[in-house]
DNA sequence: TACCGG
DNA sequence: CCCGGT
């Protein structure tokens, strides 16, 4: 019931902005009471906290995924691209602001999640990177961790201009691209082409 | 579902 | 007036 309730609510505030989205209309939505609802959650906070941390676990869980699956490095900062895409373009913006505005518990979950979480992998696959040819050895892996992780999570920062989802979609690709050639060696920007073309 | 109060 | 909470 929890999770249903979660999922639910994830959707619904990504969709629409926590303050858009009633107690009223996700009880309705899950087809329960608001006294269930109120069994289940302490009161909304607890609700946004929660429903905020599960959105967070289940992106730690695909990259956990991609970790593992892939032993490629480039797949794997493509995918950590793309999966950034994916959720962007799930998310109005309003619901952004909200979260940092009214919810700052919530966000400091992000933070806390882009600090130890994020960040932690990028070194690691940076340093994998330069061990397997693929990035040059001169690179410092947690200052370029660092830079990276800012340029991913820049896209949540510039809701406040009038940027729209698509737009900020497209930059991501950019900074991605723009970073990626500037870390590789000439094997790992070849790696990186013929992986391209699998991709089309 | 109705209602109170912030 | 709206909506969280009872």
């Amino acid at each position: 019931m929890r999770e249903k309730i979660l999922d639910v609510s994830m959707e619904q505030f990504a969709r629409f902005g926590v303050r858009n989205i009633t107690m009223d209309d996700l009880a309705r939505q899950v087809g329960i009471s608001k006294k269930t609802l109120y069994q289940e959650f302490k009161d909304k906070k607890e609700l946004v906290m929660e429903a905020f941390h599960r959105m967070l676990s289940l992106d730690q869980e695909k990259m956990c995924f991609i970790m593992e699956s892939e032993d490629g490095v480039i797949e794997h900062l493509v995918n950590l691209s793309k999966m950034m895409r994916e959720r962007l373009s799930g998310i109005n913006p309003i619901a952004i602001l909200e979260v940092q505005k009214y919810f700052p518990e919530a966000w400091a979950i992000f933070e806390k999640h882009k600090e130890e979480v994020i960040l932690l992998d990028l070194v690691n696959v940076l340093e994998k990177g330069k061990k397997l040819g693929y990035f040059r050895k001169e690179i410092d892996s947690t200052i370029l961790a660092r830079l990276r992780v800012n340029q991913i999570t820049s896209a949540l920062e510039q809701t406040n201009s009038h940027t729209q989802t698509h737009d900020l979609v497209e930059v991501q690709m950019e900074m991605m691209d723009h970073f990626l050639h500037g870390i590789f060696t000439e094997k790992g920007r070849e790696a990186f082409y013929s992986q391209q073309k699998k991709q089309d």
